[in-house]
DNA sequence: GTAGTACTTTATAATGATTCTAAAAAGGTG
DNA sequence: CACCTTTTTAGAATCATTATAAAGTACTAC
């Protein structure tokens, strides 16, 4: 299968739920953003197995880990990912809530000019917040 | 009082709660990141009233609306507030799970080449996030 | 294959930040 | 002072997330 090797060469062991998750989260053309519920509701729509909710936490998590996801920095009650891990930006749209990406190259470069001492740059992340 | 007029200009009564709140907030040199806890602390510390969280909590969501607070956007358990309500970017110590501030003058300017219909920017905020 | 072991899933409980409730207190106005 | 509105408050409720621990599964060694 498609993703059995992705799994065991992150050493996760490729069970049957990370498996369908993976479909439901790397299978599709477009990359997406997404809460947990929001997964928890397009694994109901998508799997006929039924995944618990801990076990959804769970992988999600150790995908994020293994850098199959990303978090978004967002203020939300949720926390928003990303299937897009490629180095890219946010709009977020204030009224529908919801984040449209924004790719490297529709952002200037940037270039941070303050350094602190001892501390690399990890990730450089801009969130352009959109009202009407 | 220094803050009855700010207040009383923002159609919120001074009560002696807020005004002991905003002495906690805007009375000091510099401005600081906080969140709802950290701000309890602080206020148990420099004030000997109680104000009870409640308080606290409506508190700064009165003066965010009012615009004497920002929020700042990361993922965290707890909300990010600033006192620095200035157009200004941020450093995020991953390690010391900390905010540093980044003026605008220390990022080279940011322009969002993409454009979405019949939506504003309403801000532009960049999060650097820090490692060892 | 079987046995042994470590990892994973799961239902359920616990946690904890935040919000809600509704009654008491305080502010503002005349 | 009355009157009305806003605010404070303790405590309860909410709800996303994390922890627990027992049952199930994957892998390894023989
Ligand atoms: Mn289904
Ligand atoms: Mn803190
Ligand atoms: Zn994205
Ligand atoms: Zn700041």
């Amino acid at each position: 299968m498609k993703y059995i090797e992705k799994l065991r060469n992150s050493g996760l062991r490729p069970t049957k739920q990370r498996l369908q998750i993976c479909e439901v989260l790397f299978n599709s053309e477009k990359t997406f953003h997404f809460t947990i519920n929001d997964l928890d509701q397009k694994i109901k729509k998508q799997i006929s197995d039924k995944i618990s909710l801990a076990t959804i936490y769970n992988t999600v998590h150790a995908f994020e880990k293994k850098g199959y996801l990303k978090q978004i920095p967002i203020n939300s009650n949720q926390i928003y990912f990303d299937t897009n891990i490629s180095d890219h930006h946010h709009f977020y749209d204030l009224k529908e809530e919801k984040l449209i990406d924004l790719e490297n190259a529709d952002v200037g470069p940037i270039n941070i000019l303050k350094k602190i001492n001892g501390k690399k740059i990890k990730s450089v992340e801009v969130l352009v917040k959109l009202e009407d």
